[in-house]
DNA sequence: ATGTTAATATACTGATGAGTATCTTTTCAA
DNA sequence: TTGAAAAGATACTCATCAGTATATTAACAT
């Protein structure tokens, strides 16, 4: 093996995490469009203008594809909820910040999202118990928020478990419905939802 | 073709019924631990103790099984809006009577919806359309409610399609956290997810 | 320039599983 | 009882793909 610079190093290392974005893209699209079942390596590999073997090389199995594009969503929304209960606001403060980032990461990542509901079966066990965890810690998260508000009398609810999950579940399932080419923005639809949201919990609002 | 008095027939028929329902049941059962794909019919067959042919002669194809499995809950959710819409009565109590029942549908036919929002992508092309008509008149029937209760004073939301999806994501969400044999009942969650969703969109209550 | 290695394509294998043709058993009317 | 038809099992076919061994081309260090 050559001794390469660092430079050149750069840009291999640069050079592959292209490649592994496009080919997650491409997979992406493919899966969410027809399914992972119905979509072989052949179809996404035509998708990219290459063959079999570039994916391999590259990625791995059908299954590592399908593992990669899931992580994209769930991890994404653990970090909005980490990110903001790290600031230490208060539970109000909190989930005004939260709710209108999470909406938007969930829309932007609407196909990751979509696919590992869809999908989870089709995982790897591996793979689906470490994501699984992810999206537990994630709940349990929203779970404490949520607590924290009911403390303080801030909030309406009085389950915070079963409030989370139908909170999540109330903006999970647009990944179902929402269309990037549809009538309403992103903006408009992360706010329409993040309003319901708050307006939900909290207990001091007569109109959101 | 001998003539069957009409006595024979109705047992023929029950027949022909028992062993189409124990057949949805193992399919959906394997469906929705295993997913589609990862379900042989020759799993489901064995799961019945028969034979592969039996199923193609009491039902079609595996799709046709899907298809018949995805239909239950979609059309009994379908059934129990019309049913308290027909009534007649005002917004507030529509959904008061509407939610109990709604959740208590969509978690008696849990595996059925769960199943539908997974492997839509596997069903006939003809199916899928059948099932997202029926679908699309739900969502519709929603928002005609929220309106109502808009119009009225009665709700706080703002916007009556964005909070139906909202409100149907909620619901339609447990079906993939919702165990059973969990420590909750599902009349405790019926009664609590249907409390959340009431004091969603109720102007006039401080807690819920 | 040139030899070496990395990257990618071509062309194969092997397993799997939906659907079916055919044989066997059960049911039941007369 | 018997023979015809309905129900179901056995045993196949045939297409599809994930994954891979091998051949080819491109990249690049010296």
């Amino acid at each position: 093996m050559p001794k390469l610079s660092s430079e050149r190093m750069k840009i291999r290392e640069e050079v592959a995490a292209l490649k592994r974005e496009r080919t997650l893209g491409a997979a992406a699209d493919l899966f969410y469009d027809r399914g992972y079942e119905n979509t072989t390596l052949d179809d996404v590999a035509k998708h990219l203008g290459v063959t079999k073997p570039f994916i391999y090389a590259n990625i791995g199995s059908k299954s590592d594809l399908l593992a990669k594009i899931c992580e994209v969503g769930v991890g994404s929304s653990l970090e909005v909820i980490q990110d903001v209960l790290r600031k230490g606001l208060g539970p109000v403060e909190s989930l005004e910040e939260f709710a209108p980032r999470y909406v938007a990461t969930i829309l932007k990542s609407q196909k990751s999202i979509a696919i590992y509901t869809r999908e989870e079966k089709n995982l790897e066990p591996k793979d689906a118990a470490r994501l699984a965890e992810l999206r537990r810690q994630f709940v349990s998260e929203i779970e404490r928020l949520l607590r924290a508000g009911i403390d303080s009398g801030a909030f309406r609810i009085k389950d915070p478990r079963l409030s989370a999950l139908a909170l999540i579940g109330a903006v999970s399932w647009s990944t179902f419905w929402y269309r990037p080419d549809g009538k309403k923005s992103l903006e408009e639809i992360a706010s329409g939802l993040s309003d319901f949201i708050v307006g939900l919990v909290r207990s001091d609002l007569e109109t959101v």
